[in-house]
RNA sequence: GGGCAGAUUCCCGAGUGGCCAAAGGGGACAGACUGUAAAUCUGCUGCAAAUUGCUUCGGUGGUUCGAAUCCACCUCUGCCCA
């Protein structure tokens, strides 16, 4: 089976400009092709993680991908998929956030001898000038035919500043210097960037009368059509220091039943023989298949030996495993402890980060919904004892946050 | 620049002088049921030294015994006109 196949066959591909001729250029190794990351955060995403994914797929049967980091464009901020404007960044973040993403990205991608590039928008966007941009792109750009893109037709009723309508332009203006500089032939992105591409590729026939193509990436969407990697406090990230490993693989363990079989389909290396046999297990004994997603997954992004950690620690605390040294852990130092070094229990859930009130703590305990080292606690005056805090209690709260809290 | 409408808690949205920490819904959290799933039912959802106190309704000042609510100015947003 050839990549473009394959691709097809996980459910990765949304929609291309031209099937034939990607197919034959991507399965020949032909494709100079890149994607752009918006420096809005200071750590790569599940999102972003998809496409990452994507990237080495191609580069491992010869293509070459440009990963191109929008140092410029995130001082526009992409209106797609939003119904507000983005928050303004400061120049000073967004290169904070640059450097975290080049620092990520080589973890996946091979960037040695020019297998790979790496660039910044910021290089040839910063400097432009206003009223030669206008005269160079300008007049190739309708008004009327941008307006008609689904990524502003949202953005007509909650209002869309000037600033923003700016992105498409910019992101199109992109494509056209990389296909200039470095051949890049092919754009790659979520399929909420169609349109973004579409400008691309339009650009570079008016301007210079050749083709370009794209294609984008299936959003990786929910049983409810949600995005998926977002959790209510936000994304889960690929940096281990904002979503531990144990977290990053209880977030897959968790999916719905619904959404296992195409997370794996999408977001592994699982072969798709083995991919397809799982394809008819039902029930319970998906919970067999939400394991694998989990520790694959976690193996990916944090390495094999962190994805055993999480796998043990979740195999303690939920089948009763009795390993409890990979567990997560919280350490209470003496200024959190009482004279006696002693502690109780309201003020533990708050010092140990599983609760963000002590409001919230006093009614996890009213409502019976925590238990140390097994005990379930309803009197909310409870205090751990010191003695038992030197080897470590393990409190729980709800069915699953879990933290081994230990006095330092 | 002119006219109109609006800004309420995580989100949507009610409230137009005291009965308001603020209806209702969503989400989140907790309980029951389960498979660490979904659905369902129940509780809960500003903070704290917790039958009480404190801070919140875009901002600043004012009226009043008392303001989310009235007045003035400001900021921001949408719609219409230019």
């Amino acid at each position: 089976m050839n990549i473009y196949e394959e691709l097809v066959a996980r459910g990765l591909i949304a929609q291309v400009t031209n099937e034939e001729e990607i197919r034959e250029m991507v399965n020949n190794g032909k494709a100079v092709f890149y994607i752009g990351f918006d420096p809005t955060a200071d750590s790569l995403h599940v999102g972003h993680f998809m496409a990452l994914c994507l990237m080495k797929r191609l580069q491992m049967v010869g293509n070459k991908p440009i990963a191109l980091i929008g140092g410029g464009t995130a001082m526009i901020g992409d209106p797609s998929g939003r119904s507000d404007m983005r928050q303004m960044m400061t120049q000073e973040t967004i290169q904070h956030n640059v450097d975290c993403f080049k620092k990520q990205m080589s973890k996946f991608i091979d960037f040695s001898d020019g297998k790979a590039l790496l660039v910044n928008n910021a290089d040839w966007l910063m400097d432009l000038n206003y009223v030669e941009v206008l005269r160079d792109i300008g007049p190739h750009f309708s008004v009327n035919r941008m307006l008609t893109a689904e990524c502003y037709k949202q953005r007509m009723e909650k209002g869309l500043s000037f600033l923003e309508f700016n992105y498409m332009i910019m992101q199109s203006y992109d494509f056209y210097q990389l296909f200039q500089k470095y051949g890049c032939n092919m754009q790659f992105g979520g399929d909420d960037q169609w349109s973004n591409m579409l400008g691309g590729t339009e650009l570079i026939r008016r301007k210079l009368g050749k083709d370009a193509h794209a294609m984008t990436i299936t959003l990786l969407l929910n049983s409810e059509g949600k995005k998926m990697g977002k959790t209510q406090s936000g994304a889960v990230w690929l940096d281990p220091e904002k979503t531990s490993p144990y977290d990053f693989y209880q977030y897959w363990r968790n999916v719905a039943d619904a959404d296992v079989l195409k997370c794996i389909r999408m977001l592994t290396f699982l072969p798709l023989e083995q991919v397809d046999e799982m394809d008819h297990w039902e029930g319970s004994e998906l919970n067999k298949a939400k394991e694998i997603l989990a520790f694959e997954l976690t193996k990916l992004v944090h390495g094999e030996e962190e994805a055993k950690k999480a796998e043990e620690a979740s195999k303690a605390l939920f089948a009763g495993g009795s390993n409890d040294e990979n567990m997560p852990k919280a350490v209470l130092s003496a200024a959190d402890l009482s004279e006696n070094g002693d502690i109780d229990i309201i003020s533990a859930l708050v010092a140990s980060g599983m609760v963000n009130s002590r409001s919230e703590g006093r009614r996890a305990v009213e409502q019976g919904g925590v238990t140390a080292n097994g005990e379930k606690i309803t009197d909310i005056k409870f205090t751990l004892a010191a003695e038992e805090l030197k080897t470590g209690v393990i409190l729980k709260k709800g069915k699953k946050t879990f933290k081994k809290v230990v006095a330092e």
